[in-house]
RNA sequence: GGGCGCGUAGCUCAGCGGGAGAGCACUCGCUUCACACGCGAGGGGUCGCUGGUUCAAUCCCAGCCGCGCCCA
C-alpha cells in the first residue's frame, strides 16, 4: 500500500545505490546494440554542482536514460578535468593559511600536494552528481592527469611538434602578473572603463621647437616606445617619415615609421609604438622592424631596461610619475577622458598585461580547417543551428594557441633543452636523451622544460583518450565518434572547437555529430546567477526542498533552444506538485485492484474509454520520444505532462470511477488492466526525466517486476489507433464540461444532481449517450437522460453539442435574464466566427489559389458555426 | 562599431504562413469515497511599431524602437 504522499527524501539516495550497484548505468562493448555515446564534459576538480551544471547533465541523463529505454548501448563517460590554475590556486591558498608557498615545498613535493588535496577534497561534484540522479558509466571515471591521459597529451604534443604544428616562439602573450603565467585569449575578460587619453610631446631630433603629439591609454609603457607611427598618406607628417624624435625621460632616438595602423582620424594620428607591450605595437614593430624592449618584470614592475629612478616601481604608480615628470618638462598636451576596455585574468581578477615570452604554440589556423569543413557539409551539427555562425567566426581569425602555463599543476611539457639550448621533443626523457646524444655525437646534460600545458589542451583529447587512445581499444572503435555533445555556449571556444580540432587530426573523424548548445541557467529576474551578487540557486537546496524529480522537470521543461532559463522556486515548486499527481494517481489505481495481467494485450481492449486512452498514451509516448531525440525537451516536458494530468488523471481516471463502481464485472476488470497499463506506459515515458519517483512506483505497484523500470523499454507499440474511439470520448468529454459551465455559471448548488432532456440528437449521439451513460451521469451529476421532441419554454437551460440541444431543467434555480445573455453571448460569439469566415470564403483570390483541402477545412467549419448558431438562436426563441 | 538573440495574457515562456496556447498568479464555487502539493468553472492578449511579400502574416522580408549577450 502506498504512502499517502511521495517523500523523495525517502526514496531518491537508496534508488540510486540500488541502480549503482546493479550495474545498469555501464555501456556493454560486447553487445550487438548499436551504441550511443555521450562525452560528458568534465568539471573542473575543484567544483561543485551549480546550476548550470544541474541542467546540463539533467538533460544528458535523460537523453541516456531515454536511448538506454529505446535499447541502445549507451555510453556516458564521466569525469573531471585537473583545472590546472584553479586547483593550484587552491591548494596555495590553503598553504597560504599556515604561512607557506609552493616555493617551501618545491615542484615535486608541491605536486604531491595537490594530489593530496584531490584525494580528499575532489570528487565532490561526482557526489553530487549522484544526488540528481545522472547514470553514467562510473567504473569508467576518468581525470585528466590519469596515467593514460597522460600518455594520450605527450603523444599528441610530441606528434604535432614533428609535424610543425606544435613550436616555441617569442610572442606576446595575456602574461597574469599576480598567478605569474601566461594565459589564453578566452581566460581574459574585458571590462569597460573609464580611462584617459594622454597627449605626449615627442621632440623632433635637429628641429628645435617641432614635436610630434602622439596619444597613449598607458604612460607607463612610454618607457618601452621604439618608434612613432604615421599613416602613409597623412600629409601633415609626410616630411616626418624617415626623421627620429627623442622619446623624453629616456632620451632615446626612435625612428618615425609610416605604416596604416596609425589612424589620421584619432587624436593627433600619429601614434606611439610599443612593439613589446601592446598586440597592435607588435605587429606594428614586426613590419617596420622595430627594436622591442621589454620594460616590465614578471610581477608587471619597472624593469632594468627602464631608467633607474623608475626601476622595481608598480606599473599603476609609474603611470603617475611618467604623467607628472611629462607635466614637468612641458611636454604633456592635454589629457582628455576615454572610455576603454581593460584586460583582466579572469582567475586573478589582475590587470592583464601583454608580455613577450618564449612559449609553446599550437598551429591552430591549421587544426581548425577540417572542424570548419565538417560544420559547413553537416557532419557536425549545431543545435540551435545559429551556434555555427560563432563557431565560423571564431575559426575562421583564429590565433596561435598559447599552450604552455608557467604553473606546477599540470602535464610538463615533453621538451628537453641541450646546452646550447637544441630543443629535443620526445615522449620520454630517455627518448630525448637518446636524440640528444645523436645530435651532439655524445651523451650531454639535458634539462627538461619547467612549463605545463593548458588545461584544454587534455579536455581537448577528451573524447577519445577516455576510450585509450593511443591505444587501439575495441572502446575507442565502438564509442568514438559520440553521438551529442551537450554544453552552454559559453564553452564552444574553450572546448568544443578544440575537441574538433584534435579530433579530426588524431582519430580523422568529427568526434560527435551533433553539438546541443543549451541556455544558461539565471536567477528569477534574469541576471546571471554569481556569488559576488549573491543571488546564486543552489541546486541542492532545490532538491532537498522538492526533491530531484521536481528540479529536474523543471530544468527540462524550461529548456527551450534559443532562450536562457529564468529559474524560478514556484515552477519547481509546481513540479513538485506534479510527481504528488503521478504519486496519488498511482495510489488511486492500487486502492481499485489495477494490475496488469499476463498476457494483456493493448491492442485488444474492447470499451471505447480503453480504446481511446490506449491510442493517446501510445500517441504520447511517441511524441515524447521524438522531442527528446529532437533535443526540444521542453516540449517532451509539457506532453508527458498534459497527457499525465489533463488526460489521465482528469479525464480517465475520473471515467473509470464508475466503471470501478458499475456492475458490468467484466468492463471493470478490463478497465483495471488497462488503466494499470496505461499508468505502467506513463512512468516509462516520464522516467527519463522524473527517474525517482517513476522507480519507485514501478516497484511498489506489483512485486513481480522482472527489472528496474530504467532497464525497462521505451513503449513500442502495436498499432493501437482508435480515432473513432478519439472522436468519441472528445465529443463526451465535450459535453460533460459544457453541463459543468452552465452549473456554475448558474449557480446550480454543486451537489444537485439534475435531469437532462436531448432534443434533435442523431442516431450516433443517441448510442453515444446510452453508452457513456454512467459516466455523464458521475462526472455531470446528472441523474435522468431522456430523449425528447419538444423543450419546455422556461425554466431550463439549453446547450447546444453539435447537432443536438441538450437541455438542463432548472425551474427553481434558472434565472431567465442571465440564460438569455449567456444565449446571446454565444450568439454573438459564433457571429464573429461566421464574419470572418464569411470573408475569407467570399475572396476569389483565396479560392483559386489556397490549397483545396484549406478551403474545404474552412468551408466545413462555417458550415457548423451556422448550424451552431441557428441552434442557440432556436433556444433563445423557446425562452422567450 | 561588428555579430547573435529576444520583445506573444499580470509574471515566466511555448507556438512560428491558414481556427491565439501552457504553467504560475488572479476571480468564483467545492471537506465529490487518489490527491487542498487538490477538484470544477472563469476573466485576461490591436502576438513591440511601421511598411512590404502573399489569396492569407503573431509567424516570411525590410526599416525603426526597446532589451540582452558575445566580439572589436
Amino acid at each position: 500500500m502506498l504512502d499517502k504522499t511521495y517523500d523523495p527524501q525517502t526514496v531518491e539516495q537508496r534508488l540510486y545505490r540500488v541502480w549503482e550497484d546493479s550495474g545498469v548505468f555501464g555501456c556493454a562493448p560486447e553487445s550487438s546494440a548499436a551504441p550511443y555515446t555521450i562525452m560528458m564534459p568534465p568539471p573542473n576538480v575543484t567544483g561543485s554542482l551549480h546550476m548550470g551544471h544541474a541542467l546540463t547533465f539533467t538533460l544528458q541523463d535523460v537523453l541516456i536514460r531515454y536511448f538506454r529505454m529505446t535499447g541502445r548501448d549507451t555510453l556516458w563517460q564521466p569525469g573531471s578535468d585537473h583545472a590546472g590554475i584553479a586547483t593550484q590556486m587552491v591548494v596555495e591558498r590553503n598553504l597560504a593559511a599556515e604561512g607557506k608557498t609552493r616555493h617551501d615545498f618545491g615542484r615535486d613535493a608541491f605536486v604531491d600536494k595537490v594530489w593530496e588535496w584531490k584525494a580528499q577534497s575532489g570528487g565532490t561534484i561526482q557526489k553530487q552528481l549522484r544526488r540528481l540522479g545522472a547514470s553514467p558509466d562510473w567504473p569508467r571515471e576518468r581525470f585528466t592527469m590519469d596515467e593514460g591521459l597522460s600518455r594520450a597529451v605527450t603523444k599528441v604534443f610530441v606528434t604535432l611538434h614533428k609535424q610543425g604544428l606544435m613550436y616555441r616562439d617569442k610572442r606576446l602573450v595575456n602574461w597574469d602578473p599576480k598567478l605569474h603565467t601566461a594565459i589564453s585569449d578566452l581566460e581574459v575578460e574585458q571590462r569597460p572603463a573609464d580611462g584617459h587619453m594622454w597627449y605626449f610631446k615627442y621632440p623632433v631630433q635637429g628641429e628645435p621647437d617641432r614635436f610630434v603629439v602622439v596619444g597613449t591609454t598607458r604612460p607607463e609603457t612610454m618607457l618601452g616606445d621604439t618608434g612613432v607611427a604615421v599613416h602613409p598618406e597623412d600629409e601633415r607628417y609626410t616630411d616626418l617619415v624617415g626623421k627620429t624624435v627623442v622619446l623624453p625621460i629616456v632620451d632615446r632616438p626612435i625612428p618615425v615609421v609610416a605604416d596604416d595602423y596609425a589612424d589620421p582620424e584619432k587624436g593627433s594620428g600619429a601614434v606611439k609604438i610599443t612593439p613589446a607591450h601592446d598586440f597592435n605595437d607588435f605587429e606594428v614593430g614586426r613590419r617596420c622592424g622595430l627594436e622591442m624592449i621589454n620594460v616590465l618584470d614578471r610581477d608587471a614592475r619597472l624593469n632594468e631596461n627602464a631608467p633607474a629612478e623608475f626601476q622595481g616601481m608598480d606599473r599603476f604608480e609609474a603611470r603617475t610619475r611618467i604623467v607628472e615628470r611629462m607635466e614637468t618638462l612641458g611636454l604633456l598636451e592635454k589629457i582628455e577622458p576615454n572610455p576603454m576596455t581593460v584586460p583582466y585574468g579572469d582567475r586573478s581578477g589582475v590587470v592583464i598585461e601583454p608580455w613577450l615570452t618564449d612559449q609553446w604554440f599550437v598551429d591552430a589556423a591549421e587544426l581548425a580547417k577540417e572542424p570548419i569543413k565538417a560544420v559547413e557539409d553537416g557532419r557536425t551539427r549545431f543545435v540551435p543551428a545559429h551556434w555555427s555562425n560563432t563557431f565560423f567566426e571564431w575559426m575562421r581569425n583564429i590565433q596561435p594557441w598559447c599552450v604552455s602555463r608557467q604553473i606546477w599543476w599540470g602535464h610538463r611539457i615533453p621538451a628537453w633543452y641541450g646546452p646550447d639550448g637544441t630543443i629535443f621533443v620526445e615522449e620520454s626523457e630517455e627518448q630525448a636523451q637518446a636524440a640528444a646524444t645523436a645530435h651532439y655525437g655524445k651523451a650531454v646534460e639535458l634539462s627538461r622544460d619547467t612549463d605545463v600545458l593548458d588545461t584544454w589542451f587534455s579536455s581537448a583529447l577528451w573524447p577519445f583518450s577516455t576510450l585509450g587512445w593511443p591505444d587501439e581499444t575495441p572502446e575507442l572503435a565502438r564509442y568514438y565518434p559520440g553521438d551529442v555533445l551537450v554544453t552552454g555556449f559559453d564553452i564552444i571556444f574553450f572546448w568544443v572547437a578544440r575537441m574538433m580540432m584534435m579530433g579530426h587530426h588524431f582519430m580523422g573523424d568529427v568526434p560527435f555529430r551533433d553539438v546541443y548548445i543549451h541556455a544558461l541557467v539565471r536567477d528569477e529576474k534574469g541576471q546571471k546567477m554569481s556569488k559576488s551578487k549573491g543571488n546564486v540557486i543552489d541546486p541542492l537546496d532545490l532538491i532537498e526542498k522538492y526533491g530531484t524529480d521536481a528540479l529536474r522537470f523543471t530544468l527540462t521543461a524550461m529548456a527551450a533552444q534559443g532562450r536562457d532559463i529564468k529559474m524560478s522556486e514556484s515552477r519547481v515548486q509546481g513540479y513538485r506538485n506534479f510527481a504528488t499527481k503521478l504519486w496519488n494517481a498511482a495510489r488511486f489505481c492500487e486502492l481499485n485492484g489495477c494490475a496488469v495481467p499476463t498476457g494483456f494485450d493493448p491492442a485488444a481492449v474492447g470499451s471505447t474509454l480503453n480504446r481511446w486512452i490506449v491510442a493517446r498514451v501510445a500517441d504520447t509516448a511517441a511524441k515524447v520520444g521524438a522531442a527528446i531525440e529532437a533535443y526540444r525537451f521542453n516540449e517532451a516536458a509539457q506532453v508527458a505532462y498534459q497527457f499525465t494530468w489533463n488526460t489521465f488523471c482528469d479525464w480517465f481516471l475520473e471515467f473509470a470511477k464508475p466503471v470501478f463502481n458499475g456492475t458490468d464485472e467484466a468492463a471493470a476488470a478490463e478497465t483495471r488492466a488497462t488503466a494499470a497499463w496505461v499508468l505502467d506506459r506513463i512512468l516509462v515515458t516520464l522516467h527519463p526525466i522524473m527517474p525517482f519517483v517513476t522507480e519507485e512506483l514501478w516497484g511498489a505497484l506489483t512485486d513481480t517486476r522482472e527489472g528496474h523500470l530504467m532497464a525497462a523499454r521505451w513503449p513500442d507499440m502495436p498499432d493501437v489507433s482508435a480515432p473513432d474511439a478519439e472522436a468519441e470520448m472528445d465529443w463526451l468529454v465535450g459535453l460533460i464540461t459544457a453541463i459543468r459551465s452552465v452549473r456554475a455559471e448558474m449557480n446550480v448548488p454543486p451537489a444537485a444532481r439534475l435531469a437532462l432532456q436531448v432534443k434533435d440528437a442523431n442516431a450516433t449521439t443517441r448510442a453515444r449517450l446510452d453508452t457513456h451513460r454512467a459516466l455523464v451521469g458521475t462526472l455531470a451529476r446528472v441523474d435522468a437522460i431522456d430523449h425528447v421532441d419538444s423543450a419546455p419554454a422556461s425554466g431550463s437551460a439549453q446547450i447546444v453539442v453539435e447537432e443536438a440541444t441538450v437541455i438542463l431543467p432548472l425551474a427553481d434555480v434558472i434565472d431567465l435574464d442571465a440564460e438569455r445573455k449567456r444565449l446571446a453571448r454565444d450568439v454573438a460569439k459564433q457571429d464573429g466566427e461566421i464574419a470572418k469566415l464569411s470573408k475569407k470564403l467570399a475572396n476569389e483570390g483565396f479560392l483559386a489559389k489556397a490549397p483545396a483541402e484549406v478551403v474545404a477545412e474552412n468551408r466545413e467549419r462555417l458550415a457548423d458555426l451556422e448550424a451552431t448558431r441557428e441552434r442557440l438562436k432556436e433556444a433563445l426563441t423557446r425562452i422567450g
